[in-house]
RNA sequence: AGCCCGAUGGUGUAAUGGUAGCACAAGUGAUUUUGGUUCACUUUGUUGGGGUUCGAGUCCCUAUCGGGCUGCCA
């Protein structure tokens, strides 16, 4: 069977066989100005992909040419989670900010051959003169300085001798073009802002377009792969190589992909951040890989999302579900269970003998022995979780209820004989039960089957423990597709995070590793938090529940 | 409105002129000391109209629909 390979593949596999290029170089280009979010994952599993497929590198390379929003405390993050997804870029750790004296030079050349030139418009002349989608443009009145004036212009605002705004220098390209890129775009604006790596060195700093392609040239880059909205620049991005006569790469555009239930727009994640609306850029339930990993993802689930949503060039839309269930495929075989109540009900054996306690031996893998097995504490009393027992069941419930057994897992068979209510409310506190000595460990010597297993903790031996539950962070599909007065604001969900306090774990779970991610047996997957929390205390992120075939005919 | 890009089940992705396949979702059944896992089965698709061809999801034309583009952001 011949394996299937992506567009991108395809232009890299023609590129080497026509010899465009005899090797590959890529690289991934963040800007340092937020965390990465699971849509990055996307662009560095194919940036660091394509690179080891082909033999070749990958650079990791700072797009930092806006000294107003990049910070070194960005560029650490990008690089931690960059590893933390699995992927390494040697020293090759890249900083568009280093070539800075390059590009004037280059600017320089274009001046020399009348391809660029100083205007004097301000912001809203040069917005205007650049026409509309259907108007073509108007030439600046500056366009045609000689090449000396240019020169000297060119180097004056280096030197710092314009106000910021004053002046900008463009590329001299075609103010008809019907692509509004080559309306003689922007290469260098006047800023005096400090830059977080070259200080005051510099008070004109270069566009994305005129800093890009040029950076991947300096890097000998062969596929600079970027997303679709680049797709318009390409003609830019060949421009300047051209002109320059400098080593080309060639771009690749793919599509960005969006998430349901959830947003992927940087700036619009900072607006959470920024206004409190969650707990930081690795907020658990936020798309950013931090956060990602503080829920308890793993790399290896999201390496395989990246893999199951492919590369294409049409928009995508991808169920959140697709994510979920690649952690819970990955955690399927490589999580320890253990039993944990988070909503406990109380149980009391009446016929287990008073002040008794026994070890039980469980599992901690239903199917992979090398797991190995554990001691659990029983007594007479137990915890259970609440939605574990109903007195008054729908059909097909196969927990307990008066009158029906069910196996306590690798402990013993019980029955409910009585319930203890309270007298204010009506609501069951505790559970009565019997228990079958004979089925010790779960298993009945007369062969008599029970519906239902259930987990437990021993009420003397349980510890406590604080679980968070996290859901989508929005309520519709598409927050970012809000009609009129909407913001995506107003889609948020008030109820994606529920603390639940008091829950009861088994004490092997004291001492839970916060590297290891568990599952809490028919519950889900949990981690143990560590961030934001006090010392010795236990808190648990859910980062993701079983699924769960059963459902209450009709839940209010 | 001009330019660019795209269109295959509910979602995503294959089939590169020759049997429309896979994953997720959904459903059914079996297995099960997790209503989990696993296994089997099932439902659902080539945007419309022309053309080329023995043969078109694939190539051409056209219509329609979707996305992107009018920052001194990237």
């Amino acid at each position: 069977m011949k394996e299937s390979r992506h567009f991108i593949q395809q232009a890299i596999d023609s590129d080497l066989a026509e010899k465009r290029f005899d090797h590959v170089h890529t690289r991934f280009p963040p800007e340092p100005n937020g965390y990465l979010h699971i849509g990055h994952a996307k662009a560095i599993c194919l940036d660091f992909g394509m690179a080891r497929e082909f033999g070749g590198l990958c650079n990791l390379r700072m797009d930092d040419t806006n000294p107003a929003k990049e910070d070194m405390h960005y560029v650490e993050m990008i690089q931690k989670d960059i590893r933390w997804l699995g992927f390494d870029w040697g020293d090759r750790l890249c900083f568009a900010s280093d070539y800075y004296e390059q590009l004037y030079d280059w600017a320089l050349a274009l001046i020399r051959k009348g391809k660029a030139y100083v205007d004097d418009l301000n912001a809203e002349e040069i917005r205007r003169n650049r026409g509309s989608l259907t108007e073509p443009g108007v030439e600046s009145p500056y366009r045609n300085r000689s090449v000396e004036e240019n020169l000297d212009l060119f180097q004056r605002m280096r030197a710092g001798e314009f106000k910021d705004g004053e002046k900008v220098l463009r590329a001299r390209i075609d103010m008809a073009s019907p692509n509004l890129n080559l309306r003689d775009p922007i290469m260098y604006r006047i800023q005096r802002m400090a830059h977080y790596r070259t200080g005051d060195k510099w008070c004109i700093y270069p566009m994305y377009d005129f800093a890009h392609g040029q950076s991947d040239s300096i890097e000998g880059i062969t596929h600079s792969m970027c997303s679709l909205e680049f797709e318009d620049h390409r003609p830019l991005y060949d421009w300047f190589c051209r002109e320059l006569g400098i080593f080309h790469p060639r771009q690749i555009e793919f599509a960005r992909f969006n998430l349901t239930y959830s947003i992927m727009s940087k700036r619009k994640l900072l607006q959470l951040v920024e206004e409190g609306r969650v707990d930081g850029w690795d907020d658990p339930r936020m798309p950013t890989l931090s956060g990602l990993r503080r829920r308890g993802y793993t790399p290896e689930s999201v390496r395989d999302f990246c893999d199951r949503i492919g590369v294409s060039k049409r928009p995508q839309w991808i169920d959140m579900a697709l994510l979920e269930n690649c952690l819970r495929q990955d955690l399927e075989h490589k999580a320890p269970r253990v039993m944990a109540v988070l909503r406990p009900l109380k149980v009391t054996i009446r016929n287990y003998p008073q002040g008794q306690e026994e070890m039980l031996v469980a599992n901690n893998h239903p199917t992979d022995p090398s797991f190995g097995t554990r001691m659990v504490p029983f007594s007479g009393t137990l915890f259970i979780d609440q939605e574990d027992f109903m007195e008054h069941p729908p059909k097909k419930y196969f927990r307990l209820t008066p009158g029906q057994e069910v196996r306590l897992r690798y402990a013993y068979f019980i029955k409910c004989e009585d319930v203890i209510k309270d007298p204010a409310t009506g609501e069951v506190i505790e559970v009565i039960c019997t228990y079958d000595p004979m089925t010790k460990g779960g298993d009945s010597p007369d062969g008599r089957k029970v519906k239902g297993t259930l987990h437990w903790v021993s009420a003397p031996h349980a510890v406590d423990a604080e679980v968070r539950l996290y859901d989508r962070l929005f309520t519709v599909e598409d927050p970012e597709d809000h009609g009129d007065g909407h913001s995506f604001l107003d889609f948020l969900n008030s109820q994606s995070l529920e603390v639940l306090k008091g829950c009861k774990v088994e004490p092997v779970l004291a001492s839970a590793d916060p590297d290891v991610r568990y599952q809490f047996e028919r519950v889900g997957y949990f981690v143990r938090e560590t961030r934001t929390v006090a010392d010795g205390e236990l808190v648990f992120n859910r980062a993701a529940s079983l699924k769960d075939s059963w459902s209450p005919p009709s839940k209010a």
